[in-house]
RNA sequence: CGCGGGGUGGAGCAGUCUGGUAGCUCGUCGGGCUCAUAACCCGAAGGUCGCGGGUUCGAAUCCCGCCCCCGCUACCA
């Protein structure tokens, strides 16, 4: 078995924000997940370079696009570890292998006839050099940015015949209904195609930043094109001396936002198909995180800043709180104060103090030691039932906000077994030593797989748990009652303090 | 105009595909406990499920119409 999961390469005309932080802690746990089932797991993100964009951001710093590409490239590259994100490679679209793979799978959609050359025809500011968008013209005709009349001109480039997939487009989504999800994204897709796919340019020609056509020099690939192509090249290159595309590919899982519905749902099987390249088995759209009930700009951008909360709280629990209090699939509204809240009655309060008063209650009634092999409590272990095989399938249809809730309930069922059998008293009492042990074993043992479980969401928290309660072992088969041997607890640092400054 | 979504107790959401006593978290009020990061547990109040029709023994859930909100409508990625 093997699982292959990708964010999208992050453009880098602009310094990484929450959006990013997202799509990279989502495709982390999903990796994490699948790695505890001790499958090849190969998790990929990068970021995308080329492009009118990108040049004009490094021209109006003064820069050449390369130098701008490699500044924010770098701290897109240094997102990554501090999210806690364990991604296997990092793939920039400037790598000279990713370029060569870009040239030879067009060159190969070409050769099988569904490049033609073509004219555009748009909507043209002459001070940005550039075409627009219909929904990028202000009124009166003009350019957004110069407020100049716009002119009709044309340029002639290289096409890709994309209307020739619509049936085969058509037939996919009949055949592979989970190939878009969540539903209303597939709805919106197949919508889309139903209503009359156009060719779409595949090249540019006023621009030069980007990767050469290789049949006609004075070309370069439209940038979505080469952005694409990044999940299937990095598996050619990001193993020197190997080529883990027949272990990888298909992609298991591209994880995108609503933004790039299309590209990645559309145009991406296309091209393959195009090219004769087996498809990605599933698509997973998610939603935008909404600042303070905003959709996010860069004005908003800092309301919660990932980095500084990662200084103060830690990665873990920004991971949460991402995929805890919004619909993993939806938009969802983030703020600082909602954060805090469930960083403190669920993080602190709930999964943090319960690991808390159970240490302390075995290293006080007895002595840190645990009295294994035995019998789970049988109402306990009911409620535990089928939770690891739930979580899995939940996981395996990205519904990550699910698995968390299914796990977290679990948390709230250990509190109340704490209330229900009353260890304390059990202390007080001469003769219920053996119902006390084994109390205390249960909650050990509730609280070993409610962290096994939740290591993928918050692995550096379950880690310091685990290895307090001397059970290191993150593998999936041990995320049941009864399954691990713990013998003795040692100590244990609040896992999330409240008094952070 | 077309397409895709959304409108559920004070707030934020799930449930709608596969009709059958309306669920969760937060907040509010009351109670319990003392192992614990003053944490935890129990109970209560609070909803005509956007509006109007229809189908049905029965509709938040299916059908029709309407109102309001959001996204998409193809060379910004």
């Amino acid at each position: 078995m093997s699982f292959y999961v990708t964010t999208p390469i992050y453009y880098v005309n602009a310094a990484p924000h929450l959006g990013h932080a997202y799509t990279t802690i989502a495709a982390d746990v999903m990796a994490r997940h699948h790695r505890q089932r001790g499958e090849e797991v190969f998790f990929l993100t990068g970021t995308d370079e080329h492009g009118e964009p990108v040049a004009d951001a490094a021209h109006a710093l003064g820069l050449e696009p390369q130098e701008l590409a490699d500044r924010n490239a770098e701290r897109f590259k240094a997102l990554a570890p501090r999210l806690g994100a364990s991604n296997d490679f990092f793939i920039r679209t400037t790598d000279p292998q990713h370029e060569e793979v870009v040239q030879r799978v067009l060159s190969r959609v070409r050769e099988n006839g569904f490049v033609y050359e073509g004219t555009y025809e748009g909507w043209y500011c002459p001070r940005c050099a550039d075409f627009k968008a219909d929904n990028e013209i202000d009124e009166g005709n003009r350019c957004p940015i110069h407020h100049i009349e716009l002119t009709r001109e044309q340029e002639d480039n290289y096409f890709f015949r994309l209307s020739a997939f619509q049936q085969r487009l058509e037939d996919l989504y009949e055949q592979r209904p989970e190939f878009v999800a969540p539903r209303t994204r597939y709805n919106e897709s197949l919508s889309f195609i139903r209503s009359g796919l156009r060719d779409v340019p595949l090249t540019r020609h006023k621009l030069r930043w980007g990767v050469q056509v290789p049949w006609d020099h004075e070309h370069v690939f439209y940038v979505w094109f080469d952005a694409l192509l990044n999940y299937y090249s990095a598996l050619s290159y990001a193993r020197p001396g190997e080529d883990l595309t027949p272990r990888l590919w298909p992609a298991s899982y591209h994880l995108i936002a609503k933004d790039i519905l299309r590209f990645h749902t559309v145009f991406w099987p296309a091209l393959l198909m195009a090219a004769e390249i087996e498809l990605p088995e599933r698509v997973f759209v998610h939603g935008f995180l909404l600042l303070e009930g905003e959709k996010m700009s860069k004005s908003l951008g800092n309301v919660l800043d990932p980095f500084a909360v990662i200084d103060r709280y830690g990665a873990d629990a920004l991971r949460f709180y991402l995929l805890r209090d919004v619909s993993f699939g939806q938009d969802g509204s983030v703020s600082t104060s909602s954060f805090e809240l469930r960083y403190e009655t669920e993080l602190a309060n709930e999964l943090g103090n319960l690991a808390s008063r159970t240490l302390s209650m075995v290293q006080r009634y007895s002595d840190g030691a645990v009295a294994t092999g035995r019998e789970p409590d049988a109402a306990l272990a009911g409620d535990f039932a089928g939770l690891r095989e739930r979580v899995e399938g939940h996981i395996d249809r990205a519904e990550l906000s699910l698995a968390l809730e299914e796990i977290w309930q679990r948390v709230r069922r250990l509190n109340r077994y704490v209330e229900e059998r009353a260890p304390w008293q059990l202390a007080k009492a001469e003769d219920r030593g053996e119902e006390l042990a084994a109390v205390l074993y249960d909650l050990v043992e509730g609280l070993r797989v409610v962290a096994v479980l939740l290591w993928p969401y918050l692995p550096a928290a379950t880690e310091r748990l685990l290895e307090a309660l001397g059970a290191p072992d993150v593998a999936l088969a041990g995320a049941q009652l009864g399954a691990g041997a713990v013998q003795r607890v040692g100590p244990l640092e609040p896992l999330f303090p409240k008094d952070l400054a």
